[in-house]
DNA sequence: GGCTATCGTGCAAAAACGTGCAGAGTCAAG
DNA sequence: CTTGACTCTGCACGTTTTTGCACGATAGCC
């Protein structure tokens, strides 16, 4: 492996987990501890990153904010990320919901992937820049901060005359009586228009938000497809998605 | 084996494998290293592809170009920003073009400052995340990777239904003969569109920009309204301006 | 306060590098 | 056909880069 690729890996380890075990790379490559802190160090000069004790965190400032809630990518995160990203075959036209769930679907995308990525999220768009062969249609509309999605009149009237293979929704709550539910009127509906756009939409679903309801239903669970599961996720529980009618994968 | 069917087959390697070990090349076709280096080094000489230790990796413009390009924020374009900034008023409505020079107006926004920025860069959607006050309206349409913005039909015509009161216009040549020009055709439309929706179009100038000439013309100089000067443009240059009619703000 | 993992530095071996040079081959002019 | 200029390739040599190890210093945790 060569030095530079090396630090690419680093970069992408970063990106995709949000922290750097300067010890598990060393294991990972077979390399010696040494070489992995020397990369760190030229990395962090280079102000690509923040070197910390053990090993690295992300440098950007700027999007502190958001990258907070990014960096918790938790193992289980990353797992749905990537078992979704492997759902996306080549030619398909996939949306992309904006959110830190989907943003890891995202960055796990195979970089020779042909594929269209739809998305309202100008992080996820920012992302997919690193991703040659995918074409990425960015939603336009205003921006509602919070989530970093644009949403709207606007931005429903550009979902309207698209039409993809593929919806990966996140949402914040997930109840067996209440259906799926997120924290926003203007984001419920936007999720509404995008399923409508889709031919078959997955919820992301990690364990924390089993059984938890948010204030602005999207709609009930049997609207959906399928789920994608994280792996802490009861058996049993997702024998009764099984039992809607919904393909359930788990990561 | 002639010297070009070698060639060929490291970039042939190259596409195929993503990296190439100049050791391995060497061994494979019975070839001492210093033949391939030479090889590499001339075809990174090209720009074919990128020289690392050990072997080669692929040129990527697209990628390492905008990262690149990001953390030369040099300080003209800091002062560039500061002083365009200056320039958008409580409750007006602004338009900011896509690059590394707008990125900068963008973090320079006063955080208090409640107006409206349109934008179809994603980039700098992100980046006024950080602004609470500044309302945000990103501009949809095809992701061109190379300047990490949106294109196209779809951006177009969501152009054309904006009104505002500025627009900052980022361009790579400013001549006196040739006009404003950029290095992308559906860029340069894009940058005509976004100027027929401004009351009033300011282009930013660093001072590589003047006397030089891209492929693709936006428009004659005497088209803008005025220009926002690097410091280190020679006051001459700045008169030939002024007597254009275009107002001169120098950072 | 003590323990352990991690860190930085200096050092040496190995790998990769650049440069100069010589032999082999090519080509065109004479 | 011969000669000289030129290019291409491999080798030798010294230089630079990279890597792993040893050692003492430091930071974080209990």
């Amino acid at each position: 492996m060569l030095a530079s690729q090396r630090k690419d890996y680093l970069l992408h380890v970063l990106q995709t987990q949000g922290q750097i075990v300067a010890k598990d790379v060393s294991n990972e490559l077979r390399l010696s501890e040494d070489t992995i802190r020397r990369d760190l160090r030229e990395l962090a000069a280079a102000g690509r990153l923040q070197r910390v004790h053990g090993g690295a965190l992300p440098a950007s400032p700027a999007v502190a904010d958001f990258a907070g809630r990014q960096q918790i990518a938790s193992d289980a995160k990353v797992a749905i990320g990537r078992a979704a990203a492997k759902m996306i075959q080549r030619g398909q036209v996939a949306i992309l919901d904006g959110g830190t769930t989907t943003l890891q679907i995202a960055r796990q995308l195979p970089h020779d992937l042909r594929a269209t990525i739809i998305t309202h999220s100008p992080t996820i768009a920012v992302a997919l820049v690193e991703h040659p062969s995918i074409e990425v249609i960015l939603l336009g509309g205003r921006l509602f901060k919070h989530s970093v999605v644009t949403v709207g009149a606007a931005a429903m009237e550009a979902v309207a005359r698209i039409r993809a293979d593929l919806y990966f929704m996140g949402v914040t709550g997930i109840h067996p009586k209440a259906g799926l539910s997120t924290g926003d009127l203007e984001e419920a509906h936007m999720k509404r228009a995008l399923m409508a756009s889709a031919a078959e939409t997955h919820v992301l679903a990690s364990a924390e938000k089993i059984g938890a309801a948010s204030p602005y239903v999207i709609c009930p669970l049997a609207d959906v497809d399928g789920i994608v599961a994280d792996a802490a996720i009861p058996k049993k529980t997702l024998a009764d998605y099984r039992k809607l009618g919904l393909s359930v994968v788990q990561a």
